[in-house]
DNA sequence: CTGAAAGCGCTTACAG
DNA sequence: CTGAAAGCGCTTACAG
């Protein structure tokens, strides 16, 4: 249909006056072509408008399917969209083909070579279900005796703490997501330990659930205030839910950092202009998943890692009153 | 790797005593196969647990490419998210292939037999540069002398608006979404219509604008009604900004729809449970756009559709009070 | 450093 | 109704 459809590798071999291996070696940048021909081949590509069908390149290089399930809710949230398309982007780059699978079947694992596990909940059974099956697989949290990746949410939540204990705050609120979910739970637990660090005591009403979406956190926040409850900061579990907060605080008449103290946690690009945050790395996330399923393919025996996660200050955090 | 995976065509052929040709006839439900040796066939590929390579077949069967652009925020929505998810089932149940493209230039256009635009604005820059071009593209949402397709979005305005009339209810909120994206205007529009069929004039003061977003949804609605604002319904330009208003009328001790009635716009399944809303046919959406994409590649005329939007009925709205 | 050829797993005219 | 064979557009040992 579309011209350039129609314009192989054949194609530019012909014109280029070398094999299509030849041309297929400079397609994928392997060693061993004289750089003139390298060039001629790179120029005719550029005059044809050359672009390799990535179909015939998939077959041809066996390429490994990589199955992507997620469980619970995060199926529609930001961050989950980021990661999947640097997934995408990573897996397209190394020949591998993603595609997310829906029901947690057998059949619908069947032609996948490997899976990759988003949303991971304490004693997930997923896991108990892969772990009789011969498929290599990656979770994306953390588990026992299986491949993991997982940001480092205790660490970075004590960052933030850490952070607002240094700006002189002392009653700080900790608004959580839904706690089912692992990243909540340890959020959660380093708050707490970065407090009890401190030689502070963790108070219960300090502790205002949501459940991630900036409206609840702007409902939970408010009402809280409105009851009369004391504080000087905030530590939300997400980026969305930081801005509910601070939302609810200036519509309550309070000034955001002057008053109250906030700080979030992913670091998604469109939210985070003026945001005080905590960054997960998810680029180093991915890459890290990817290299441990492809062990996972290669029967190497299993690891796991904790990715570094990083404070950003920005905007919405300042030295405690008074 | 996975054991599975090595099982071909060939297997199934051969553990069958037929032709791959003919396993491939009943794999593809082609006409002229005896009964008996379908069955037989389908017996032995439930028995070798045998999937086709969705890879082989693309490359096989010539498939064609689409290209998914998405101009604009809702890249990141819940109904984008539905959407994209109907679009990759329906296409590849054709054997076509879908590949999101972010960046709209000559050269990630090139691979691409066929392309769907989403996040229609008017007077689309995307339009003039594919006009320019060979590559057939159907536009979600309408345009001039193209090909699209648009859920009615006027229409059900209308329905939802005609509802809150009929439930006696004249003071009716309309709540939207930015109204630079088409869909917006075009409920807005449908609102008026129906306003102004019923014989009632259009108030300015009764039109709150938001971003989508549940939470701008909330703080408009609670900023609108605290200061004084009165009406006795809600119509919202998406369910999310409906939940947002309903959040906003119970945090003020308002009961819904005993008070006030709303409906959204949309019926995404999580969130409309209680939400009178009206219907968009997703499936339908996705299956005009394919097959006017299909024509497109078939060099037919330019032709367009919209689709009816249908009201549904819940418990967010009751007649007027009093 | 490069070409000829086989192969990836399917589909589909073409015969019969 | 079914088989044998060519072909989809690449990649990659294998020679040289």
């Amino acid at each position: 249909m579309n011209p350039a459809a129609n314009i192989t590798i054949q194609h530019v071999a012909d014109a280029a006056g070398v094999s299509t291996g030849t041309v297929s070696r400079v397609l994928n940048d392997r060693a061993g072509v004289k750089a003139k021909t390298r060039d001629t081949v790179l120029a005719t590509i550029q005059k044809l408008n050359y672009r390799p069908n990535q179909t015939a390149r998939e077959l041809s290089k066996q390429a490994t399917r990589i199955g992507l399930h997620i469980s619970g809710v995060p199926k529609l949230t930001r961050f989950y969209m980021l990661f999947w398309r640097k997934l995408v982007e990573k897996l397209g780059a190394d020949g591998y083909r993603l595609e997310e699978i829906n029901t947690f079947s057998d059949a619908s694992l069947q032609s996948l070579d490997g899976l990759i596990l988003f949303g991971a909940h304490d004693d997930d059974p997923r896991i108990h279900f892969l772990k009789t099956k011969d498929i290599p697989f990656v979770l994306i949290g953390h588990g026992q005796d299986i491949r993991w990746v997982a940001p480092d949410d205790i660490g970075g939540a004590g960052q933030a703490v850490g952070h607002l204990l240094r700006l002189g705050h002392r009653e700080i609120v900790k608004l959580t997501g839904k706690l089912d979910f692992q990243g909540a739970q340890d959020r959660l637990s380093g708050y707490k330990q970065a407090l009890e660090d401190a030689g502070l005591s963790f108070q219960r009403d300090l502790l205002l659930e949501g459940n991630f979406s900036a409206l609840e956190a702007y409902r939970a926040v408010r009402k809280a205030r409105e009851a009369g409850l004391k504080f000087t900061a905030i530590f939300a579990a997400s980026d969305e839910m930081a801005l509910g907060a601070i939302a609810a605080l200036e519509d309550l008449g309070l000034n955001v950092p002057l008053d109250i103290s906030v700080v979030g946690f992913d670091d998604l690009p469109t939210l985070g202009d003026r945001l005080t945050t905590v960054r997960q790395d998810i680029s180093e996330i991915v890459t890290t998943a990817v290299s441990l399923l492809k062990q996972g393919l290669a029967k190497e025996p299993v690891c796991h890692k904790l990715v570094e996660t990083e404070l950003i200050v920005r905007s919405t955090t300042a030295r405690k009153r008074g």
